[in-house]
DNA sequence: CTGTTTACCTGGGGGC
DNA sequence: TGCCCCCAGGTAAACA
């Protein structure tokens, strides 16, 4: 499930890359990944040349020339792969770019097929992310910008956090690690959250994103980095896929519910309720 | 407006 | 060993 950590260390790791790269041909194995047909895809990516790799939330941009922009997101199981060009393909390969000389090609995988790749032409990243409502960026966003929106309902913590269109880049890892840093419950209403406490939640949330990116990200089972290296933030986690061992601040049981349709692992006691009273 | 459920997919794990 | 069922979660869409 790559979130912001994740998709900014694919970002990364594609900008020393991908540059100057120049696309000669390309083979969809399974074109429900692109949200374009697959001749309109080809006529418009291959000849054409990389040019920049930027990111929006858990969105990934490739730009290439003539005005052409990929738009990607990897959501569950989604990998972008460099490897040696003749590498055979397995069953969950759905799309491989062959680059002009060099002994490489990129590659779509993704066991769950969940994924997507859009073509952009002359489309901006703001006018997409505006076109999809999504937030700023996690990493960028400052207090005094979501404030206003965050002030304007109440809705529990986790669901914000989650909502995309709030802020983007948290998924369901880092939710509960900034919440648990930031002593706030997941069912919490926002709406009895004061600014103090908001301001420390956004400083935690940087924090922890910080931390992940320079830790390469989380890897539970799918993710890696195009090099094909795991990340190493599941040994830095505090709450996440921790049921029932002990708390790192209190020693007591981390506990697992679930809010807003999602598996949500707290610490009771820790994080409070706004009255101070525990759960 | 809010929250909940379902669909999209596959692999992994538990129960038997 | 194998089958059935449920679970994991990002997002969109349908629903209460």
């Amino acid at each position: 499930m790559p979130e912001l950590p994740e998709v900014e260390t694919i970002a990364r790791s594609l900008r020393r890359f991908l540059p100057g790269k120049a696309i000669s041909t390309c083979s969809i194995c399974y074109s429900k990944i692109l949200t374009n047909k697959p001749d309109h895809f080809k006529k418009n990516v291959c000849r054409n040349t990389f040019r920049a790799v930027e990111r929006h939330g858990k969105y990934l941009f490739l730009k290439l020339d003539r005005g052409i922009t990929l738009a990607i997101h990897l959501r569950m199981t989604g990998q972008l792969l460099i490897l040696p060009r003749k590498q055979g393909t397995d069953r969950h390969t759905h799309l491989e770019l062959f680059l002009n000389s060099s002994p490489n090609k990129l590659v779509y995988r993704d066991v769950r097929k969940f994924g997507r790749i859009t073509l952009l032409e002359q489309v901006s990243i703001q006018e997409f992310v505006h076109k999809l409502k999504l937030g700023p960026d996690a990493l960028g966003v400052r207090e005094t910008s979501v404030w206003p929106f965050f002030r304007s309902r109440d809705r529990m913590l986790k669901a914000l956090l989650l909502d995309q269109s709030f802020i983007a880049g948290l998924g369901n890892i880092y939710t509960d690690e900034v919440l648990f840093l930031a002593r706030l419950l997941p069912e919490r209403k926002s709406g009895t959250v004061s600014r103090s406490e908001f301001r420390t939640l956004l400083n935690r949330m940087h924090e922890v994103l910080q931390k992940a990116v320079a830790n390469g990200g989380t890897t539970f089972s799918d993710y890696r980095e195009p090099g094909g290296k795991k990340g190493r933030h599941q040994q830095a986690l505090l709450v996440y896929k921790r049921q029932s061992l002990p708390c790192v601040r209190c020693d007591r049981p981390i506990e697992k519910i679930r809010v807003a349709g999602r598996g949500t692992y707290f610490c009771s006691f820790c994080q409070k309720k706004p009255d101070g009273q525990g759960k």
